[in-house]
RNA sequence: GCCGGAGUAGCUCAGCUGGCAGAGCGAUUCCUUCGUAAGGAAUAGGUCGAGGGUUCAAAUCCCUCCUCCGGCUCCA
């Protein structure tokens, strides 16, 4: 039988071959060096056989797949340890995650100082190098190893339903493991638990709950450091941090869960934003549009949402009748355009509202600004004669571009195809689907398919945010919507003089404005570009005594549209530098005898960078073109 | 919603084996008037998340609730 490589030719190999005699023919360093392999891109360990056709990779220590490997051992290393310090604890399973890997136990309580125990344990067996063995048992052992673990039992019934399971053995101890694994203990080269938290068995709610153990591991001490390093930098610069030492938003208690205040440096930041979208959206030929934040339900009942959305809505009842808060704007929308009648040389008809909508998740869900219960979506709906599709979503991801390469983010980019459960025929699924794909293909986007993830409406545009630690957030969308229309029984008269149905556009560039909000503060580390920064300029006065020039200096910045503030406190000049690059202003401009007398400042801004003897008009030039154009840093000292 | 952790001055946090509520920063006042990352002193500031209980006595122990944090599930 034959095998396919990665470099896509073809080895023809004996029948019952495993992954590892591919790799010995393919060449027996290979061989020899082969830790796991993938079949059809899915892990298994180096003892899995193959089968005719199968497209096979080898893994070995050089490998991306080899962290996997090595932290699904960690697992291993992990649950040897706690039942070496807990031998009532009870495992269930043990997977690797993207950053490392969790263990999921029961019958034993763990705490912060148990987790430290149980790593000195683990570093242990790590320091022991054991080997570690497969062993295969049939399944009639296995179940009567694990007699009183019913977890382990409902793996073996449900999953390992051959005749024969694997086990994978070190110093004696041993878990049911379908691999792969490492040779032995001491590849894991440094662990390190994280949190313990719960979970249910599954990932349902009616299940048991359990004690999941989260760590992760790597070859060596110092690429542990430097990931963990990673977590402290990310720590540092949570929104919630930032947010309260920049007076950006709060989200107090009275006021209510998930339900925040803007402060007005916030504010600022947020009209800053709204202003841009406002921008592009009347530039690309959108009309804004304004719609309440509460109607009555039977417009959510036409939407659908009602019915589909319900628990996530906060319904009021309004003198015996139903209202609901909006979750979402393009019922609103939907209904705008269906006030009047529109001809085929009217569309595409495009709307868009800055949108607050509100969304009842679980308490447990909320966090800072980017899990809320009230958000604002700079929100578009468009509505299109389907000849018109691939042209306005041409527009949409130009804007989503324009957005992105003026924040200096990076994207990833995704086509989520048509789900099993849809509504709508199969043509105009495929030739929206086949317009979306054009639209990637003629713009040279590199993006993913997602096959089976777009909304049961129609097929979508996914974008990530990938911020300045390498971390990826939900982004913008757009997608496809043959239900509204439907719903709404939206129309229009074709030249045909027939009525015909538009489809609907859904975009967002920002997404929500809070979570939006919430990237960039992290991707900037509160060090906002100078046109989204609160307080642009800060004029420091050397003492009192040039107090009244600093004002002046303010004044001539603030006529011309720059945010300024004087430095009025009674505080050495070293003080207010360091509090002014603590408030991580763009600029501050410092004023004393000799700027007074000569009409100039000295510039310095975030970089420390400083100038001294600037002109002033030529200063407040720079910044009104550095505003204008947005540029992402502050360019007037290089 | 569920599991675990937490809530003390505007902010960051100490006090928590029960016994007069603390520090630093910030604020206010005074001194200092300063040239590129913290000048000095004094003063004010608290229903110790809320309610209930145990006790001679509760920030501290117990119960209920609220809110936040880390997860589970979900999503912008």
């Amino acid at each position: 039988m034959t095998v396919v490589l990665p470099d896509g030719s073809e080895l023809s190999v004996p029948s019952g071959s495993t992954v590892e005699d591919v790799a010995y023919e393919i060449g027996p360093g290979l061989g020899r060096d082969t830790v796991a392999g993938k079949i059809d891109g899915e892990l298994v360990e180096r003892h899995a056989t193959v089968h005719d056709g199968a497209r096979i990779e080898i893994v070995t220590d050089q490998s991306d797949e080899y962290l996997q490997v090595l932290r699904h051992s960690a697992a291993h290393v992990f649950a040897q340890a706690l039942q070496r310090l807990f031998p009532e604890a009870t495992l269930t399973i043990g997977p690797y995650t993207d950053e490392g890997f969790y263990y999921d136990v029961t019958d034993v309580d763990l705490d912060e100082d148990d987790l430290r125990e149980i790593e000195s344990e683990m570093d242990a067996i790590i320091e022991a190098d054991y080997d570690i063995e497969r062993v295969v048992r049939s399944r009639e052992d296995a179940l009567e190893i694990y007699a009183d673990n019913e977890f382990k039992r409902e793996i073996l019934d449900e999953e390992a339903a051959g005749e024969e399971v694997t086990f994978y053995k070190q110093d004696g101890w041993q878990d049911l493991c379908r691999g792969p694994h490492v040779e032995s203990t001491g590849e894991v080269g440094a662990a390190k638990l994280l949190e313990v938290s719960a979970a249910y068995w599954r990932g349902d709610e009616e299940n048991e709950t359990l004690t999941r153990v989260y760590g992760t591991a790597f070859a060596s001490e110092a690429d542990l450091e430097e990931y963990l390093d990673l977590r402290e930098q990310a720590k540092e610069r949570d929104h919630r941090k930032i947010g309260q030492e920049m007076n950006l938003f709060s989200i107090p208690t009275v006021t209510g869960p998930g339900l925040p205040l803007y402060h007005p440096p916030g504010k600022t930041v947020l009209r800053e934003l709204s202003d841009f979208a406002n921008e592009l959206n009347r530039e690309h030929g959108y009309e804004e549009v304004e719609t309440p934040h509460l109607f009555r339900t039977e417009l959510w009942k036409q939407s659908g949402h009602y019915d589909n959305y319900h628990d996530d809505m906060f319904i009021l009842d309004v003198n015996d009748e139903e209202y609901g808060l909006k979750p979402m704007n393009c019922p609103g929308h939907a209904t705008i355009f269906d006030q009047q009648s529109w001809s085929y040389r009217d569309l595409p008809k495009r709307y868009f509202e800055n949108g607050k909508v509100y969304r009842k998740e679980q308490r447990g869900e909320l966090s800072g600004l980017s899990r809320v219960w009230s958000f604002t979506i700079d929100d578009g709906h468009l509505f299109v004669r389907p000849d018109q599709i691939r042209a306005e979503i041409e527009s949409v991801i130009e804007m989503i571009f324009e957005v992105v390469e003026t924040l200096g983010l990076e994207v990833d980019v995704a086509l989520a195809t048509r789900p099993e459960k849809s509504v709508g025929g199969d043509e105009i699924w495929e030739t929206a689907e086949e317009q979306l794909r054009e639209v990637l293909e003629s713009g040279g986007y590199d993006y993913d398919i997602e096959p089976g993830d777009g909304a049961f409406y129609g097929p979508k545009i996914d974008f990530g945010f990938e911020d300045a630690l390498g971390r990826v957030w939900d982004g913008p969308t757009v997608q496809l919507d043959f239900n509204m229309p439907e719903r709404f029984e939206l129309t229009y008269t074709g030249e045909d003089n027939e009525e015909h149905r538009p489809v609907m556009i859904h975009r967002a560039l920002y997404g929500s404005y809070e979570r939006f909000f919430m990237v960039l503060i992290e991707h900037f580390d509160g060090n906002f570009p100078p046109w989204l920064a609160p307080e642009q300029v800060r004029v420091l006065p050397i003492s009192d005594a040039t107090l009244g020039y600093a004002h002046r200096v303010r004044n001539a910045l603030t006529e011309a549209g720059i945010r300024a503030e004087v430095e009025d406190r009674d505080w050495t000049i070293g003080r207010k530098i360091r509090q002014g690059h603590d408030d991580r202003l763009p600029y501050m401009v410092i004023v004393g005898d000799d700027e007074a007398e000569a009409g100039t400042v000295s510039v310095r801004d975030r970089f420390e960078n400083q100038q001294s003897d600037v002109d002033l008009d030529e200063f407040v030039d720079h910044l009104v073109t550095e505003y204008e154009q947005r540029r992402t840093e502050p360019t007037f000292i290089h």
